[in-house]
DNA sequence: AATTGTTTTAAACATATGTTTAATTATTGA
DNA sequence: TCAATAATTAAACATATGTTTAAAACAATT
């Protein structure tokens, strides 16, 4: 072991290219960007990560991780109501997208550079239909007698209205003529009316 | 002029390119595998188009017209109600997203990778809050004493709940493990459901 | 101080890719 | 038919980029 006062250079590589991926994308980002940017040689990303390939794929999936990990216990946490759970994942994502504004697109984006691999490696074992929430919002409709409202279709609701603002921020901004900051301060509000609206939905 | 029967070789490399480009983007597409796909020369892209990024301009150019095209006599019709206009920009866009669903994507993307030369060269003039709906959509809220939304928000629910299952498609079918024509069928169920959902909003 | 293992460096390698060139072939109009 | 223009081709060019190599610098242990 060497150095202390700095982060070693294997961490500091990561976070370099973490960053650089995200914003630009796996075909986007070189190495010699990422080693420049770090501060060190260029073959030092192959000595400390194998390949470019072997560092996305740690990156991508800690991303991910970090991505569905923020939500998934809301999602099956069977001592709450649909409801509180509507209401604690939009909090959670909206705060955690303030975060991390550019991990949704980021995903998307090699979803459609790379469908097969990603979707069958990085995915794998991810299932929507077996969650508590979405049991609770099936049983919920039935009682309503919204039996012909797929419940998919709210899920894509609030997955739609929470998301997609973030993932069209730089374009809603131009064509609104809407400065980020107040763009920001719009995202927050709808913590609270993302789940009154799915409320209505469903009522 | 040449040949009748086989379309001209300059209209075969640009619907080859614009398949490809809309598939894979402008960096994950190269002239070697557009000229193979286009059957000629790789030269003659260069002949014809000057260089691959004026060919991906053009091609860039006629998908944001097609895209935007499709809705903006509706957001700007002053003939017809706000619900009217609601329900014929939701099923005009979901027939579009229908046949082109790829398109929305394929925007995001290039704006993700070039976020300040795509807004400025391509979007230029676009603005949103002129148009007719958005007028009719501020008096409405007025109406209902709904002051504490802004209808931006509405705007961006109806994007959302429209544009959002489409570019989650593959991630949204693997995670329900839904087969791509029952997503398809329920995307068509979206045409009705939507508008209501926006009229319970801002009623 | 010498040995050993780790980290860093500059350079080279191999390949991919956008573009250009110069020559050849095809088409058109006089 | 023939000259002029357009279309096509194969090859070369220039550059970018992931990866590897071999040597040097460094750190730690004995």
């Amino acid at each position: 072991m060497k150095q202390e006062k700095d982060k070693k250079t294997e961490d500091k590589i990561k976070q370099v290219a973490r960053m650089m991926f995200i914003q630009k994308g796996f075909t986007g980002t070189t190495t010699r960007e990422i080693a420049t940017e770090a501060g060190t040689n260029l073959a030092l990303v192959n000595y400390y990560f194998r390949s470019k390939e072997q560092l996305f794929k740690q990156i991508m999936l800690e991303s991910l991780h970090e991505f569905f990990e923020s939500v998934v216990d809301i999602l099956n946490d069977s001592h709450t109501s649909l409801e509180i759970k509507l209401e604690r994942l939009v909090e959670r994502y909206i705060n955690q997208l303030n975060q991390h504004p550019d991990i949704p697109m980021f995903i998307l984006s090699e979803i459609r550079s790379n469908p097969e691999i990603f979707l069958n490696e990085f995915l794998k074992g991810t299932k929507l239909r077996q969650t508590v929430l979405f049991n609770q919002l099936t049983a919920h409709l039935q009682e309503k007698q919204k039996l012909n409202i797929n419940p998919i279709h709210i899920m894509m609701n609030v997955l739609s209205m929470t998301l997609f603002p973030f993932i069209v921020k730089p374009m809603i901004c131009h064509v609104t003529e809407m400065p980020e900051d107040e763009y920001r301060a719009l995202m927050l509000e709808r913590k609270k009316l993302i789940p009154m609206w799915v409320k209505q939905m469903v009522n």
